[in-house]
DNA sequence: ACAAAAGTGTTGCCAATACACCCATGA
DNA sequence: TCATGGGTGTATTGGCAACACTTTTGT
């Protein structure tokens, strides 16, 4: 048995204190001006990874992006022309870098927008299930993924990686304990630099360093 | 674009306190003789989670047991005849209940059979990839899980539920903590029945409340 | 001087670890 | 009586949660 084979991508980012989700109106038909996930059809003979990538970059620009693998949705109903099997990739880019990036190059999409996680409009086929858990499944990682950290700039102060941390969760967390855990935890670089441009006392800036995260994940 | 559409499935159980994997060896090319997963075609119309079922049942005689969604494994050259995507789940069967149920139905395979999971042989396609990736699976939500109660008989004793810890992580455990961290859980059923037919001190048996760990994982 | 956010410590509790001996039973 | 696994307690440690005030800076 056969069955058409799309890829779904669920685009995060973070702007204006909110968990973002990268979404596009559709200019073709089933669906027609509704909002959907980014997504093709994968070509004959691609390799699934590969057509990841191109979808990626023909939805943001962005390149050498890792995208991961949420899983396999196959409804028979999904689709109103009978079964597509579509597999549900996630990524976070910063905001920063795709701001003016963000261009829909085929044209079954009218336009790519970003839509606060809380503020999804109706969404096509179901795609508000696979943004669910992808959602479920960032909460759960959070702690043992880079994933905050792709959604800030190289260079962040303390309070807006807990911005991000509550973005994720969806909850505020106490600002000297999460302070604490993040210091001991160790692996965020401190700079000899501050914030600018902002009227207030200019907080620290700090970035992120991988290699030790990357060692203090390998203990097991 | 189309593919072959696929579902293989990854078996546990629990035998001779060493964690196994159930496979098949295939009769039919390609791979003909190989060692395998159980898996098949998921047929025209048929919902992906019928399929697995239906599968399920055909290996090993079991219904109403729920698999879980490992991926999908869609490269090109994971089979010679070109693209075939498979979406592998995985499951636990108790080995008491599946001992003699074990009966190929399809002629493409010629017989079933465990194996533990440190002494696997070569396998088809890219199905040891798949096994490795369904145990780390299981080896990351062991405690957030029933996956190991899934191993054991209905009623059990403590050492037999260490054992089945040590089996799916691979090392050992230190008893009293084990036992501590376990009685501390609530959610299991001390019974008034000991063992039987043992020559030396009987152990109390036990039995798993479900409904206490559906609660207490509730709160989040 | 004021507004706004940065930054900072202590305490109590709980969970996880390390560790060694006596007990009950059947052969 | 012996072999075998069953069963138990304590002390230490580290991480997590609760909680409020002072400092810095720009306007």
């Amino acid at each position: 048995m056969q069955t058409h084979f799309t890829i779904d991508c669920v685009i995060y980012s973070f702007n204006e204190g909110k968990l973002q989700v990268l979404l596009t109106e559709r200019n073709e038909y089933p669906y027609k001006d509704w909002w959907a996930l980014p997504g093709f059809f994968v070509e004959k003979g691609e390799e699934m990874e590969d057509a990841v990538k191109r979808i990626l970059y023909e939805h943001t620009g962005l390149k050498d992006i890792f995208m991961e693998q949420l899983g396999a949705f196959a409804g028979v109903k999904r689709h109103p022309q009978g079964r597509i099997l579509t597999v549900a990739f996630s990524t976070i880019v910063k905001y920063e870098d795709v701001k003016f990036k963000i261009k829909p190059i085929t044209s079954y999409m009218r336009q790519a927008k970003w839509f606060a996680i809380d503020e999804l409009p109706e969404l096509a086929f179901d795609h508000h299930q696979i943004i669910q858990q992808s959602l479920r499944k960032l909460k759960d990682s959070i702690n043992y993924s880079t994933a905050v950290y792709e959604l800030l700039p190289e260079k962040f102060t303390l309070t807006q990686l807990q911005q991000a941390y509550e973005a994720i969760l969806g909850k505020t967390l106490d600002k000297r304990n999460f302070r604490k855990k993040i210091s001991n935890s160790g692996f965020l670089k401190e700079l000899q630099e501050v914030q600018k441009g902002v009227s207030y006392r200019a907080a620290r800036l700090y970035k992120f360093d991988k290699r030790k995260f990357q060692k203090q994940l390998g203990i097991e």
